[in-house]
RNA sequence: GCCGGGAUGGUGGAAUAGGUAGACACGCAAGACUUAAAAUCUUGUGGGGGAAACCCCGUACGGGUUCGAUUCCCGUUCCUGGUACCA
């Protein structure tokens, strides 16, 4: 009977670490109990976790993916046992060009495809045992999303930027101003080209006119721009799609066009999107990547007249200071001045270049800095300080995008003006103290010289001067440019957010919001029309109606940015009707506190997000002002291929040791057939047909295969698929040793190389908490103060480790842990329970198990994390090194209760230290208690 | 070109306020268990010399500061990310 009683128990029991049991026990019990649910609580800290939206690509997921992840769950599980109320969503941007790539070749609706995806992406996500609320997950797709992500653009079209207020305000308190005052006492962000007008003058405007002027105010407006036109991808890409030329999604050639487009005035926040920066805590490359985008420059326009003309040339200049110095202006190709400017006497040679020059591809100018090109226009503008005439050129080192489109040319001072001024021989007029021997010298803050009112001063004294004597001419100003443009809000193509705007009389017109969302039409192509129209021109009865009648909508959709620039916020309320988010949730919930993704989005996402929330702040929609306290860059883990030798001609494969012995060349091999770089040799012949025969040349009877670090991807045969990781060593194997592979910030290429000693790790945790037999067995006799003191360094160090975020580091410092408990055989409750809070949020099915074996009927995620406690840290002992001259050559092992006069007596007196000294008395003594001894001879 | 980040054993990496370089893990080697293999366990493992004690060298390279430098300073090389005629 007894016999039997065991060995049931033993069966029934009995337990080895089953990975594949607990993990998906424990996926179930959250969702059942929703253990993740998050809910303003007005009595707790709240603490907002949140991961880069991740767009469902056709691919899913590869190991790489879930590397930001882990890291943000392992924080929002460690802060939760901290007593923090913890919000940890997750959620698609799921418009975007694959998914409508794929319905152009395929004809399936992207919508579809998009759904597909997303229920892999889900699935494989809840493999990995995230302690995501899903109650939350949003998709930009969704029209209920969308709705909202119309709505912004609403508001910013409702909208102008005051310079006075320096916030957004109201268009119609703008409307309100013009009819009292008209708007030259307005300070408002608008566009170059806007009129000055009375009261009267505005109220005499048609309605067409007064929507023309608007539009010129409107944080979102339409415009003829410049832009960068795909015709491969048929619409035009934002600047931080544009990747030397050619498109980052396909690698297809872009080109700069004038177009009819929407934009966004991301230029009015500039100087906050500026300011905002320091007050965020981001690495400070990804501020630095910022604010060169921005690229502040503090300046002043100075006009030029054109001498015998009523013409005037207006420019930008960083340096008024060296005006003296200004011997030629330059013009870019693309000005229509220029153009006008050429005389007679220059005509063939002139508007031979400009014609050369502005066809030439921005890839082309780019690439061919080093040469030097321009031609004389024949006109010449007068110097407004000295009267001076100067040569009007026309030169393509002068961007047509960029300020005024023109430069008054120091060839002193600029390189580049130095650089044209020399190959043209044009004058060279030093103005700035200093040695011109090493050719153009900038001369910052530099003595002012030959320079008329301004000679003798000094740079700064000097511009201040400049400027006060150009305001006063009324020829100029003192201005602040900045390099960034405003953001083209259009893309020509079918699978985005509609644009909520009608059109009338050719003017744009916002529908009521009442009809939001504007759901995106059905269409039979994906493509565009045969006119050129965008694919929505397809959709039938794409029109608005209104009691004044029937108005067609409009065409192009929003970029792919527009859903993802508010999302954050949608976490907070994700299923509010009413408003985009509920004021208290956005209130309560605040700004994320710790934000991990790429820093490839750095110009991109996480400027257009920034300006979005600052936006939404001026109108009291949200309280904060900058949407993401701490931002963590993850590096990327790239691929690690493996490569087997075929020996030419034959089915045979050399091992990687002996392959230079054959005339042999590499071939990829499926990284998921090796394991420590030795092939699994039924694998590799089950791998392909053609290779079911193949033939080993092994050295010490194993197939070594060689390897290299390449982009992870399909063709190389590298991708490592999480799923695969899970089905062989479980979710936290794989999340244990994500983290082990190295700081999370580190580039790195994935190898499982290492993922056993993970693996071994959690089966020793279990091991402590079992007995031989494998059943659950621990002890309530109390803890010694050996296992207090592993268990507390590791305490400890998490901590530290958590503040730092120094992943890797606490993994180790869990198996230094569990190695020193395993070797005291330690089964007390009073140590393995902290001890399972402690690993649960790397490793949270394990810790649930046991956590659960120990009797507790709650998770323990909502356990408390132990208290670190100093006292069993403290150490009566030290083994003090003992160096001579800097070299370790003795150990010591003395209480820690000495004084320095004791322990320099004490390391005099070793008889290691004596052979060292020779006898002699050392010159100098260093003793740091507690820390080391050194003696100088 | 300019602005960042980096370089430590065969490999991933550690050393968090200048104080024992190489923690932890992989791999490798030897041993135990096994008919055998796998798994597991034990021991060793930066390089060179030595039977050993021990000695010399060693954190990309060359200098410097310091009693003491992977850590701070100056210079060089290489790798890597961003950016590119921004007036």
């Amino acid at each position: 009977m007894q016999a039997f009683s065991i060995k049931t128990k033993n069966i029934s029991i009995m337990a080895d670490y089953n990975f594949r049991e607990i993990e998906q026990k424990w996926q179930s019990y959250w969702k059942e109990k929703g253990t993740f649910k998050a809910e303003v609580d007005p009595n707790r800290p709240k603490f907002y976790s949140l991961d880069m939206f991740p767009y469902p690509s056709g691919a899913g997921l590869h190991v790489g993916h879930p590397l930001g992840y882990i890291a943000s769950d392992i924080v929002s599980r460690f802060k939760a046992l901290k007593g923090f109320n913890v919000l940890h969503p997750m959620g698609y941007d799921s418009f975007g060009l694959p998914a409508e790539q794929y319905a152009i070749q395929t004809g399936q609706h992207p919508a579809i495809t998009t759904e597909q995806n997303i229920t892999r992406y889900t699935e494989q996500l809840k493999n990995i045992g995230f302690a995501f609320d899903w109650d939350r997950e949003v998709r930009t797709s969704d029209p209920a999303y969308y709705k909202w992500t119309q709505w912004i653009f609403m508001q910013l079209f409702k909208s102008y930027y005051d310079l006075d207020a320096n916030k957004a305000l109201s268009i119609d308190s703008l409307i309100e101003r013009f009819e009292t005052l008209g708007n030259k006492s307005v300070k408002a962000v608008s566009d170059e080209d806007t009129p000055v007008f009375t009261a009267e003058e505005w109220k005499a405007f048609s309605e067409k006119e007064k929507q023309e002027i608007l539009l010129k105010y409107r944080l979102t407006f339409l415009a003829e721009t410049t832009v960068n036109w795909c015709a491969a991808l048929g619409t035009v890409l934002s600047n931080d799609e544009v990747k030397d030329g050619f498109s980052e999604r396909g690698g297809h050639p872009v080109e700069r066009k004038k177009m009819m487009q929407w934009s966004m005035r991301i230029t009015a926040y500039a100087d906050r999107l500026l300011q905002g920066l320091e007050r965020v805590d981001w690495a400070e490359p990804i501020k630095e990547m910022q604010r060169n985008w921005i690229g502040k420059s503090i300046g002043a326009d100075v006009v030029f007249q054109v001498k015998d003309s009523d013409k005037k040339i207006k420019v930008f200049t960083t340096r008024v200071d060296t005006i003296y110095g200004v011997t030629y202006l330059a013009l870019a190709p693309e000005s229509d001045l220029a153009a006008s400017l050429i005389t007679e006497d220059q005509r063939a040679t002139a508007e031979a270049y400009i014609e050369v020059a502005k066809n030439r591809s921005e890839r082309e100018r780019m690439s061919d800095v080093k040469t030097i090109s321009g031609a004389f226009t024949g006109s010449y503008a007068i110097n407004p300080f000295n009267g001076e005439e100067i040569q009007i050129w026309v030169a393509d080192y002068v961007l047509a995008g960029y300020g005024t489109g023109a430069v008054m040319a120091v060839p002193a001072h600029d390189e580049r003006d130095y650089n044209f001024a020399k190959h043209f021989g044009l004058e060279i007029r030093q103005v700035i103290e200093g040695s011109m021997e090493n050719g153009s010298f900038p001369g910052k803050g530099g003595f002012i010289i030959n320079s008329g009112f301004i000679s003798n001063m000094y740079m700064k004294e000097a511009m201040a001067k400049a400027i006060a004597f150009l305001e006063e001419k009324g020829i100029g100003k003192g201005k602040i440019q900045y390099r960034m443009r405003d953001a083209i809000f259009t893309r020509q193509r079918y699978w985005g957010e509609p644009l909520p705007v009608y059109f009338k009389d050719g003017l744009p017109y916002l529908v009521e919001e009442k009809d939001l969302p504007l759901v995106l039409p059905e269409v039979d192509k994906y493509l565009p029309t045969e006119d050129g129209e965008p694919p929505l021109g397809r959709a039938k009865d794409w029109t608005y109606k209104t009691a004044e009648g029937e108005f067609p909508l409009e065409m192009s959709t929003m970029p792919g940015w527009a859903g993802s620039s508010w999302y954050f916020f949608r976490y907070m309320d994700p299923n509010n009707d009413t408003a985009f988010a509920d004021k208290i949730k956005t209130d309560y919930w605040g700004a994320v506190d710790l934000y991990i993704g790429g820093s490839e989005h750095a110009t991109g996402h996480l400027l257009y997000s920034r300006f979005w929330t600052k936006f939404l702040h001026d109108i009291g929609a949200v309280h904060i002002d900058e949407p993401f306290q701490k931002m963590i860059n993850q590096g990327m883990i790239q691929g690690r291929s493996n490569f087997v030798y075929r020996v030419k001609g034959t089915n045979q494969f050399v091992s990687h040791g002996l392959k230079d012995q054959y005339d042999s060349f590499a071939m990829h091999v499926d990284v998921n057939i090796v394991h420590n770089d030795q092939l699994n040799l039924d694998k590799f012949k089950a791998w392909r047909p053609d290779l079911a025969d193949a033939e080993f040349i092994l050295e010490d009877g194993k197939y070594i295969c060689g390897s290299e670090v390449e982009k992870m991807s399909k063709s190389k045969y590298n991708v490592v698929n999480p799923d695969d990781i899970i089905e062989r060593y479980g979710a936290d194997t794989l999340r244990l040793y994500e983290m082990f592979l190295g700081p999370l910030e580190q580039f790195k290429p994935w190898n499982t190389n290492g993922i056993d000693g993970v693996y071994k790790f959690l089966r020793k945790l279990w091991n402590l908490y079992h007995n031989s037999a494998g059943d659950f067995q621990v002890s309530n006799a109390p803890a010694t103060k050996e296992e207090l003191k592993a268990l507390h360094k590791a305490i400890k160090k998490m901590e530290e480790d958590m503040a730092n975020h120094s992943f890797n580091t606490s993994v180790s410092s869990f198996m230094i842990c569990v190695n020193e408990l395993t070797a005291l055989k330690c089964n007390k409750r009073e140590i393995l329970e902290p001890m399972a809070i402690l690993v649960s949020p790397y490793a949270p099915h394990i810790a649930e198990e046991l956590w659960s074996l120990l009797g507790h009927s709650e998770s323990i995620t909502k356990a408390t994390f132990p208290e670190f406690d100093e006292k069993h840290l403290v150490e009566s002992a030290f083994e003090y090194p003992v160096m001579i001259n800097g070299k370790m050559r003795a150990k010591l092992n003395l209480s820690l209760s000495l004084t320095v006069q004791e322990i320099e007596k004490a390391a005099l007196a070793d008889e290691a230290v004596q052979k060292w000294l020779e006898g002699k008395a050392p010159k100098k003594v260093i003793i740091v208690p507690g820390k080391i001894v050194n003696l100088v001879v």
